[in-house]
DNA sequence: ATTTGATTTAAACGATCGTTTGAATTATAA
DNA sequence: TTATAATTCAAACGATCGTTTAAATCAAAT
């Protein structure tokens, strides 16, 4: 049980994170539950903030990675055209949200968790998040220009921004969702109907 | 300065909670920086939890109302026949983005501080945010399942879904939005190009 | 002017926070 | 087995948290 305290920690720190809000989650609450002693987090992480920025590193850099080859794949097989936009939008969307049924369900913890900070106020997890995703930014924004060559540039702006908030909310899986089907709670259902219906959402709203 | 006390704890304590984060904001902070004493959060609230609450419910509650008022104005414009969905969405969607012009900033303030509760963990907050709400989306729904009758319940219960989460998305004014735009910051622009922007957006993706 | 109630103030309460320390324990290798 | 490093442990550090208390101050009314 010894080298496992390591990811112990990470895995409790990521479910009392999602749960309770980062700035919510004591070490020593994290420590207990994971049944290492409370000076373990220093020793392995050096510092809280450092803990939490592994917590989120663990995750994102895999899943950006997956964005980034659908993408890869998706270019190579359309030449020099534009991608089909419904293509470009699950290449973006369905790799988060993929994770949620990725075997055990700690992938979908960390979706909430994920979907969750894109609000909040924290300037360090923005940065980190902003680090992260910047080379995926980066690939995707010109795909959506060539995809979308009517639209100016301002447009493109808050389209995408619009689909990002879209996004995060999806991850956030907020329980205020659940207020909307007055009390009717659609729970699980599969991701890819939820892909489906987020990519006919979306792609229809990028081309209004 | 007496009787001004509890309004200045709520306006500081209200631009705190959208700066650092309702959970990362001390008593302490909140009343050095109001120039009151530490103990009058708790003579004039009882506690911090019921001061959390008096900050939401001094601004939700006219917004809400606004929008209210404006679907009734649309139902008795329309007679029988479903609204038309561009007013629909507009009716739901400008209330509280108009916040944020409205004389003082504290406005713009508050919006952003909803925009990141709508996906912040605490239990507490959201069944302050549920409850409020609750009453618009017992107005709003049959609105919106008349003015789009050709979709499923399901399918209009994701929809609305994703209409909520662009709305709080854009309201949270989250700073990761300037990577989408690669450091070209578009700041202020007018609330009204923002709702056009977010009807048109909207109101294609409802449609899809 | 005096009394009554409302409000503000300084100080302290116990609890909890992240972090550090140094010794005890465990694993690794010579 | 013995030396060496890595890890775990209980305990304590100072700082900060929300809340409470009792006296001081203020306002309003008789």
């Amino acid at each position: 049980m010894a080298s496992g305290t390591k990811e112990r920690i990470l895995d409790t720190a990521e479910v009392l994170f999602a749960r309770f809000g980062i700035g919510s989650t004591s070490l020593r609450t994290i420590t207990h539950e994971a049944g290492v002693n409370l000076a373990s987090v220093n020793y392995h992480f050096g510092s809280r903030e450092e803990l939490v920025a592994q917590v989120f590193l663990r995750r994102l850099t895999p899943m950006n990675e997956a964005r980034l080859t659908s993408l890869r794949q998706m270019r190579e097989a359309s030449g020099d055209a534009p991608l089909p936009l419904d293509q470009l939008v699950r290449a973006f969307v369905e790799p988060p949200l993929a994770m949620s049924r990725a075997g055990d369900q700690s992938g979908a913890v960390f979706v909430r968790l994920l979907g969750r900070t894109y609000t909040e106020p924290a300037e360090s997890i923005h940065a980190l998040i902003r680090d992260t995703h910047q080379a995926v930014i980066d690939a995707f924004k010109p795909e959506f220009e060539r995809s979308l060559p009517s639209l100016s540039a301002d447009v493109l702006h808050w389209r995408l921004h619009f689909l990002v908030g879209v996004l995060a909310y999806v991850m956030a899986g907020s329980d205020i969702m659940s207020l909307i089907s007055s009390g009717h709670i659609h729970e699980p259902q599969s991701v890819a109907e939820l892909v489906a219906q987020l990519e006919a959402f979306l792609v229809a709203g990028l081309q209004a």
